[in-house]
This record gives C-alpha cells, structure tokens and sequence, in this order.
DNA sequence: ACTGGGCGAGTAATCGATTACTTGAGACGC
DNA sequence: GCGTCTCAAGTAATCGATTACTCGCCCAGT
C-alpha cells in the first residue's frame, strides 16, 4: 500500500507538505501542491484513517445503535442516520442490540475503543451505561427512547398522546372492550404507548386484564394475542405498540376465523410498506421515522462541532392514518 | 482517557508488560499480571483500537455492503452476517448503496481507506471496481450477485432456475399468458430472474411485450405493472422479481379492481413477513437470506484467517412455497 | 542598509498501542 | 567456578498520518 512517504518521494517534497497538500492547507505553493496531487493521483494514494484518527483523536465514524435492523421503523431510521452522515462525510456503523442489554453494553464498548465521533442510540433499557462515552466527551443522542438524566440530544415522538388518540378513535369508533399489546415492561415507548391507552380507557374494573405485553415480535404477540382472543372476555379493539407485533396479531385473528374492523378494531404503531395491502387495510400510527434519523444525525453533527450546545429535546408528532381495520 | 501509559505508571511495569499482560501473552508473571489487570480495572482503562489497528495492520472491522438497507431481503442478510461476524468478535458497517454506483465507489473507498478486515458485497452492476481492495489484499466475499472475474468468494442463490420454476408453476396453473417485472438491466439478479422466466415461457411472437422493468422498488413496479395491465393484450399472471416490487404490483392490481390469484396470477421473490396476510396470500421464491449473510461472514472469516484458500463459491437453493395468489 | 514580519517548506514530535531487540538474573551442566 | 541457556521484563522502534516548531528567504518600512 502507497503511504504518504511515497507520495512525497515521488514529488520531491516532504510528508509534511503532502499532508498539507492533500489537506487543502493555504500555505502550499499551488504548483507544489498540484505536484503533489498528481503524484497522489498516479500511485493511487488513500490516506490510512486509522493513522488520520489516531493522530487527530478523531474519527469520521458515527454508531447507531438500534434494537431490530429487520423491523421497517428502525431501518427507516437508519436511513435518514444515513443519509445526513454520509452527506457530511461520515460514516454509519450498523449495531443491533436485539433489545439485549449485554449486546448493547457491548456495542458501545466497542463504540468507545473505536472512538466514534458520535452515537445515535435507541436505549433498550434503564441500565444502559453512557457513562464512558460521556466522560470520554463522546456525543449522543437518543432516539425514540428517551435517555434521562444525562443531558443528551434527543429526539422523540409523542408517542403517548398519539397512543391515547388511537384509543379514543377506537372508542369513538363504537368498540367498547379495547384492549392493548405492547412491548416488555421497561422499554420506554412500550410502557409509554401503554400508559396512552389507559390514558383514554375508562377506568373500571376488569380492564386490566385486556392488556398484554411481549416482546416486540411478531410471534410473541401472535401467543399474547391469541391468550387474549380466547380469554373468558376478549377485547373487541385492540391497540397495538409496532408493526412487527401487528403481524402476529393479524396472524392469530386469522387463525381464529376473525376479521379485523369487523369482529376486532385494530390500530397499530408504525406505517409499514404492506398496511394497506391486507385486507382490510390497516389503521395505523405514522411515526416520521425517517425525520426522526434525519433529525438525530443532524444534532449530532452539530454537537460534534459544537460541544457547548445546549441539549435540545425534539419532539415530532405520530398521526393516525384512518383505514378500514378500525370500522366496523 | 487512560491509556496504557497510565496503567503501567499505576502498575508499576513498563507499557509493554501492561499490553502482554492485557494481551494474555505468556512471558508474564501471574503475579504481575494480575497486578496489570487490577491496575487496568481500576482505571477503566480500554484499549484504543486506531492505535492498535494502526500498529498490527489490520482491523475487527467487516463493511457490508447491499444496495437498500429498507428491503427485508437485504436486512435479512445483514443479521446473517452481523451474528456471524459479531460471535468472532468483529463489528460490521453497513452501508447502503442504493443501487448507485457511485455511493458504492465511495464505500468501497472508504472500507479500504479505513483498511476493513474484509467486504461482503452485493454489487450495483458492472462497473464495480474491487481492484484496490483486492490488491491490499482485503478478503471480498460477493452475495446474492457474482463478481465474475475476481477470483472472490461468493455466496449466490439459483434463481434462475427458481424463477424458471416459478414460471412453470404459473404455466401449470393453468395461466397462458405469463408476465415479467424485474429489476434493472445490468443488475445479475435482474437479469438472471428474466432469463429463468424466459426459459420456461414457450417462445412465440408477442411475449417480449410481457416483460417490463423497473427500478427494485415499489413505486417503479407499480407504475410497470400498470402499464402492463393497461396494454391492449395484459398477462394473466405476472412474476415479480423481489418483495418490495411486490408492494407495487399489489397495489397497481388494487386499483384495478383486480383480484390476484383469479384475474391475474402472482409469484413474487422473496418471502416477506407480510406475505401470508395480503389477501389471497401470497405465492413467493423463498430464499435463504439469513443464511446467505451467515455463510458469508464465515468464508470471509475463514479467508481473513487464510489467505491461500482456494475461492470458494456456494450456491443456496430458494423454494417455492405455493399460496393463493397462483391459484385461479 | 538593517530589522521585523510573513510565508512556504522541512524537521521532528506526537497520537497509543504492539513488538523486535536488549538486558539482567537465575539455573544448569561441565 | 564459568560459560551458556532461558526467560521475564524493560527500552525503544514502529505503524502512517498530522502538526508544532524551526529555518531561511523575501519584502516593506524606516
């Protein structure tokens, strides 16, 4: 592999003018400076990153830690990620936790030896430990899943008024026993999702138990759904925390010889590519998950070259998407 | 940050007893190493791998390369290769080239600048230039689509011979007039998948006009599909060439008014989650993407430990799984 | 003509680890 | 008792870039 030195051999000047040639410094003569290039150019030169970083204590690498790559929000997610990082040169290093605090610890172990410039994280849960990234003055901003108490950018949705909206429009909408299938307890929009529906539900007894929780899944919440499905009063609406899960639920009203709208109203978090392909279509609660990505690399960047901001906390709006799983 | 200077000044031993002993090389007294080790728990101390990766010349890092991190077929992929990967302890970056040559030339540029461990890569077309890699001798293993010429490993899938199959299950069926929708030219997969379906339609004047392409996305495979279904004599049955075109050709049907299985015959590539819930469900070519990225990661783990192995090329089968969506 | 400022370019220190080489001490054979 | 061998541990070179510092030159101001 060509190094710097090559190149400054070749143009007959030292590695220090080649860095400061290939680095747009002013204080190169032009025509050196176009020498230098042209030698870069013919040997084919690429600097060595990783004596770049090391030399400058800085890398052009951001890692976006999420909890599922094959579910379409998060995915969504890592493309807005994406596509802001690259425009400003950096790059994205995909790490999938799996809702798994020992995956995610290591992650961000490894996060911190490689001395990312940043960090998007989607927290599984309350023991995750920013703690070395923040003292090393590593930036982070979490995304969907607030990061209390440590002072980080975050970008959120107000994913429990949005929940409550759901509810309401499956209360309006005639059903009367709604129940709700969210995630496991401890993961945020999973608990805050929840709290949204109580939010809208009348309180009364017997209630609670039209409330089920598994992982975010599709055939854990196949297994919930169809517990709830064949309990001694089922619901007659359902609530639903993401897309995966809305899978299983469709899965088991089938298996059950039920139509959703008419026999369960069904509304689910998360806008897949497929809601409106099923039949009936899906009502569901649009998350801007791609703005939401967009939005994290951009404060991200900003923090990078501005460690003193202030910590901003975005909030973006879910909307439901009216469709006929929600009519009788 | 504490770096190993700081942890041989607490320990009381020089720099390069803390990295044997950190290192688990043999020449250290137990009692010393223990004595490292406590001194390095103490201080949090971890290793920065740019130095590290910097001195050894070589990195725990694989980029993986496909072209559209949104396509479950795809995201499937990566968790093959990321469990694989991340088990032999290296971390994976992913980067999405959107079927864009350019945005591919520049993450190869960036995997050899930040001298990768290895690329598994599922190339945009025919321009791809794997030459610098290779000559730095960075392991490339290509997937779902060859990289003829390279002497690389690769991990492929008989999809020509899957989609000749799909054809002739759609013949069977009872479908005379069988369509194509696929990719565009100059993508293998594209490419091969038409010529599987023109292996199995009987040759005669009048069936080019059946064969349209589109962009490996929903919006161009409806737009395709529709003018298909609007020319003056449409298919009765149309094979699609992957899941997310799938998306597109349903909702073009949709508008329609025309019903899948009856009116118009369906297979498509790839088995979507979503597949057994649109109604009728859907036919599909299942292949073995998990798998795919598995057997990857290895052979490149496997080439990353040696060099001279002969280069390998495995090929997976994909299957038919029958539903409603072929059946009149 | 002399001084000081500015500037282009080279020299060498530096980032933080790994590792080739050196050193010194103890063991052992003759 | 002496040479040699072994082995643990230290010293310093090294990876490939960036950059602080230095040097010499030219030009302007007095």
């Amino acid at each position: 592999m060509t190094t710097i030195r090559d190149v400054a051999t070749l143009a007959g000047v030292s590695t220090a003018t080649v860095s400061r040639a290939m680095n747009g410094k002013s204080s190169v003569d032009p025509a050196l400076a176009g020498k230098v290039r042209s030698a870069a150019e013919s040997l084919g030169y690429r600097p060595n990153s990783l004596a770049r970083n090391l030399r400058r204590q800085e890398t052009a690498v951001i890692a976006l830690v999420i909890s599922d790559v094959e579910n379409p929000f998060f995915t969504a997610i890592a493309r807005g990620v994406e596509d802001v990082a690259r425009a400003a040169g950096y790059s994205v290093v995909l790490c999938n936790s799996d809702e798994n605090d020992e995956k995610e610890r290591d992650y961000l172990g490894v996060a911190l030896q490689e001395r990312v410039a940043g960090v998007v994280l989607s927290s599984s849960g309350a023991t995750t430990n920013v703690g070395p990234l923040l003292a090393l003055g590593t930036p982070i901003v979490a995304v969907d899943r607030p990061l209390t108490g440590t002072g980080c950018d975050q970008v959120l949705v107000d994913t429990r008024r949005a929940a409550r909206e759901a509810t309401e429009h499956l209360l309006a909408g005639g059903y009367t026993r709604s129940g709700c299938l969210t995630g496991p307890a401890g993961i945020h929009t999973a608990d805050d999702r929840l709290a949204g529906f109580r939010d809208a539900v009348p309180r009364r007894r017997g209630t609670a138990n039209l409330v089920r929780r598994s992982e975010y899944r599709s055939a854990g919440a196949r297994a919930a759904a169809l517990d709830l499905l064949d309990s001694a009063s089922p619901p007659d609406s359902l609530l639903i925390a993401n897309n995966t899960m809305a899978i299983g639920v469709l899965e088991a009203l089938a298996a059950r010889g039920l139509r959703p709208g008419r026999d369960v109203g069904l509304v689910a978090f998360d806008d897949a590519p497929w809601a409106t392909l099923v039949d009936p279509p899906l009502t569901v609660v649009a998350q801007p998950a791609y703005d939401i990505g967009a939005v994290a690399a951009e404060l991200l960047l900003a923090r990078i070259a501005d460690t003193g901001r202030e910590p901003s906390s975005t909030t973006l709006e879910a909307h439901l998407i009216e469709r006929a799983s929600s009519r009788r």
